[in-house]
DNA sequence: AGCCAGGACAAGT
DNA sequence: ACTTGTCATGGC
């Protein structure tokens, strides 16, 4: 059983790694061939960067229509990394930590996972995910396992989630996954409307507040302009733009945020 | 052992 | 409108 196998050259600006380990995204792992494995929909992806090339286990038609928009595969970062580069801080970030792109993920496990990842840490947060996908998801193949739905989630309990060891998360969970599955939250509606709309609907949740809905605004919808302020950032902002974040990320904020962010996280700051 | 983690909420000023 | 204590759990 021979897999099918794309290949297509990478941009310029494009680290497969880094932007699949660098906080967004909390499920990618990498295999003992060094191919990187994670589940998008209901399709286990596996992903190899090499030599200017990324190796992709589906057809171009498949990748086209998926991977491409998951990995933002068509934005100029070039040009977006050479704009930020008029702030010394954010220059030094883009270069050290050359090739983060911002990920496109499904809107309801973005949510999910980052009303998990509230006052958590992220070795932590990766095995609650992961709990979650293996006990409600369903399995698509031998060890990978689906993103269970709103739906299937609303039918629980926060007993039922105690297997998660998700602690006072469990109920959030639960009242994030009713309100989805009902409408009250409707994601095509925040898909389709400015960030402003998105950033009001998503607060409505229990256990959603301000940090939360900007990053579902960012990694699960892609509204570029949406900044999430965490611990670090919030660091990196008194640290160094307590006057105000510079004019060169505005408007693509939360890509120049994730570079700080993993940068400031790695150790790196101004003395 | 103790501090902290990609926060949010409720209660108290 | 701002400050503080609390919330489960476990990584380091």
């Amino acid at each position: 059983m021979k897999e099918e196998m794309f290949e297509i050259n990478t941009p310029e600006i494009f680290n497969l790694e880094l932007m699949l380990d660098c906080g967004q995204a909390f499920r990618w792992k990498k295999d003992e061939n060094g191919y990187m494995c994670g589940v998008v929909g209901n399709r286990v992806y596996k992903l190899l960067q090499k030599d200017g090339k990324l190796i992709c286990n589906c057809t171009a038609e498949v990748f086209n229509s998926t991977m491409r928009k998951y990995l933002d595969f068509d934005r100029d970062y070039k040009s977006l990394v050479q704009e930020f580069a008029k702030d010394e801080y954010l220059k030094k970030a883009t270069e050290e930590f050359s090739g983060i792109r911002i990920l496109r993920q499904e809107p309801w496990e973005t949510l999910c996972s980052f009303i998990i990842s509230q006052n958590n840490n992220i070795p932590r947060i990766k095995g609650i995910v992961e709990r979650l996908c293996e006990n409600f998801g369903e399995e698509i193949e031998k060890g990978y396992y689906s993103f269970p739905s709103a739906e299937q989630l609303s039918s629980l309990t926060v007993e039922d989630l105690a297997p998660l060891r998700s602690g006072f998360r469990a109920k959030y969970i639960i009242d994030a996954s009713k309100k989805v599955a009902n409408g009250e939250v409707d994601f095509e509606k925040i898909d389709k409307s400015p960030v402003e709309f998105g950033r009001e609907e998503l607060v409505k949740i229990k256990g959603v507040g301000k940090k939360v809905a900007e990053c579902t605004l960012l990694y699960g919808f892609g509204k570029v302009e949406a900044f999430p302020e965490d611990v670090w950032v919030k660091r990196i902002v008194a640290e160094m733009y307590p006057d105000g974040l510079p004019e060169c990320m505005k408007g693509y904020d939360g890509i120049a945020q994730q570079y700080l962010f993993h940068w400031r996280r790695n150790g790196k700051e101004f003395l």
